[in-house]
DNA sequence: TGGAATTTTCACAAGCTCCTGATGACTTTC
DNA sequence: GAAAGTCATCAGGAGCTTGTGAAAATTCCA
C-alpha cells in the first residue's frame, strides 16, 4: 500500500508540482491551501507524512506543527524560507522532521521524503539485534560487543556502525553516511567521517592500514568486510 | 535503447552542435526552434530530456517549462544568459533540473546531461550486478572479480570497466570513456584512457597483443569483446 | 552556569593514483 | 616497401585522497 502524503500549502502552482512529482514516485497525496483547514484535513485523511509550508493564511505552519504534534509522531517535513536559521531551530523543538529551504526542487523534495520514509520505517522494522562476524550490536539497548568484548560507543559511532553493517560489503561515501548519521541532508565537512571512523576502528580494535573491519575504498569511501 | 532528448533553441547553430555531440555521445535527439511549437513537439517526441533556452520567439523557456511540468516529471535543463542569478531561483521554482550558462561549451551539456540522467533514473533503474563472460563487477560493493579471482581496482579502473561493460561490443572514443570517468568535461590529453586500460588489462589477465577482453578497435578506441 | 564528553574543523604528512611526454612497435595507406 | 599515423609501455612528478593529531566548537549533564 503506497503511504499518503499530505500537502498544506496556499501556493498551487507549487501543490500542483509536488503532487506531480510524489505520485510518479508512487505516493498517494493530498493538499489543502488554508492553514485553518490543515488540522480536520490531517485528521480526515490519515496521512503518512505532512509537508508543511510556514507562510500559511490563517494559521502558520509552525501552530499545525504543534496542533499535529499533540496528537501524532507522523513524520513532518517543513518548507521555509531561505536563510531562517531560526526557523530550524524552532522547528526542531516543535519536532519537524526535516526542513526544505526554498527555493527546492521537486526531486530534491521526493528525495527527502524518501528519506524519512527510510528513517521512520526502518526503525519499526529493523531487527533489534545486528550481527555481522565478530561484531554484534543491540539496537534496543544501544550496545556493542566486538570479539566478545562489550565496546563503548558514542551515539555517532554507533549509528555509523549500524549504517555499515546493515550492507556488509556495501560501499557508502561519506556524504552518504553523514546524511545517515545526521538527520537532515548535512553540507558541512565530510571528513568529519574520517575522524568517526578512526575512533570506530580504535575502539574495535582494527587497524587503518591493514583493518580487518572497516575497509577504506580509496576514492569512494568505506565499507563493511563483506 | 537509448535517451531521446528534445532540444528547443531557435539558434540553428547551436542546436546543431549539440545534436552533433548528444548524437556522438548515443543518444537520440530532436530540436525545434519556435517556442510555440515546442510543447506539441514534446508531446509528440515523448523526450526522456528537455534542453531549454530561455529566449525564445514568441514563447520564452520559462513558460515551456511551466506548461512542461504541469503534464510530465520529463528533467529538464535551462540554457541561461550568464550571470542571471536570478534565473536559477526562478528555474528551482518551476521545477527545471540544472541549468548551464552560455557560452558553454557542447563537452559540458554533455556532461550535464550524463548526470542528469544518472541522478534522475540511475538509482533505481542502474543493476547493482553487472557480469559478462568472465568479468563480474558488483557496483554497490565497489568489487570486481575476473576469472573467480577478486581484482583490486582503482577509482577510474573501475569506472571505465562500468562504462565498458554497460555496453559490450560497442566502441568508445578515448573521449567517451574520459567524459563518462571525470564528471565534467574534460580537456586533458587523451592517451591518459591508454594507461588505464593497460593497467585494467593487466589485472584482468588479458594481453594486449591478444586480448580476449578490452579490444583495441585502431583508429577510434576501445570496447568490451562482446 | 561550569565542566566533561562529544563532534567538527583544520593542518600536515604519507601514500596512492593519475597525467604527461618520450620511445619503440605496430597498422594502415599509398 | 616506405611513410604516416596509431598504439603499448615506461618512468617520474604532479595532484589528489586518506590517516592522524590538535584545537575549536558544540552538546550534554549535573
Amino acid at each position: 500500500m503506497p503511504e499518503k502524503i499530505l500537502l498544506v500549502d496556499d501556493e498551487s502552482k507549487i501543490t500542483r508540482t509536488l503532487q506531480l512529482y510524489l505520485e510518479q514516485a508512487g505516493y498517494k497525496t493530498a493538499s489543502i491551501s488554508d492553514g485553518a483547514l490543515a488540522l480536520p484535513a490531517f485528521r480526515h485523511e490519515q496521512p503518512d507524512l505532512v509537508i508543511l509550508d510556514i507562510l500559511l493564511p490563517h494559521m502558520d505552519g509552525w501552530e499545525i506543527c504543534r496542533q499535529i504534534r499533540r496528537e501524532s509522531i507522523v513524520p513532518i517535513i517543513m518548507l521555509t524560507a531561505q536563510g531562517e536559521e531560526t526557523d530550524r531551530i524552532v522547528g526542531l523543538e516543535l519536532g519537524a522532521d526535516d526542513y526544505i529551504a526554498k527555493p527546492f526542487s521537486p526531486r530534491e523534495v521526493v528525495a527527502r521524503v524518501r528519506a524519512v520514509f527510510r528513517r521512520t520505517q526502518g526503525q519499526a522494522l529493523q531487527p533489534r539485534a545486528l550481527q555481522v562476524g565478530d561484531i554484534a550490536l543491540d539496537i534496543e539497548k544501544h550496545t556493542a560487543v566486538a570479539n566478545g568484548m562489550p565496546v563503548d560507543l558514542t551515539p555517532i559511532e554507533f549509528e555509523l556502525l549500524v549504517t555499515l553493517l546493515q550492507h556488509p560489503g556495501q560501499v557508502f561515501t561519506r556524504l552518504q553516511l553523514l546524511e545517515n548519521t545526521q538527520d537532515a541532508a548535512y553540507d558541512g565537512y565530510e571528513r568529519a567521517i574520517d575522524q568517526h571512523i578512526k575512533n570506530l576502528r580504535a575502539k574495535l580494535g582494527d587497524d587503518a592500514r591493514n583493518p580487518r573491519y572497516i575497509l577504506t575504498v580509496y576514492g569512494i569511501g568505506y565499507k563493511f568486510a563483506p
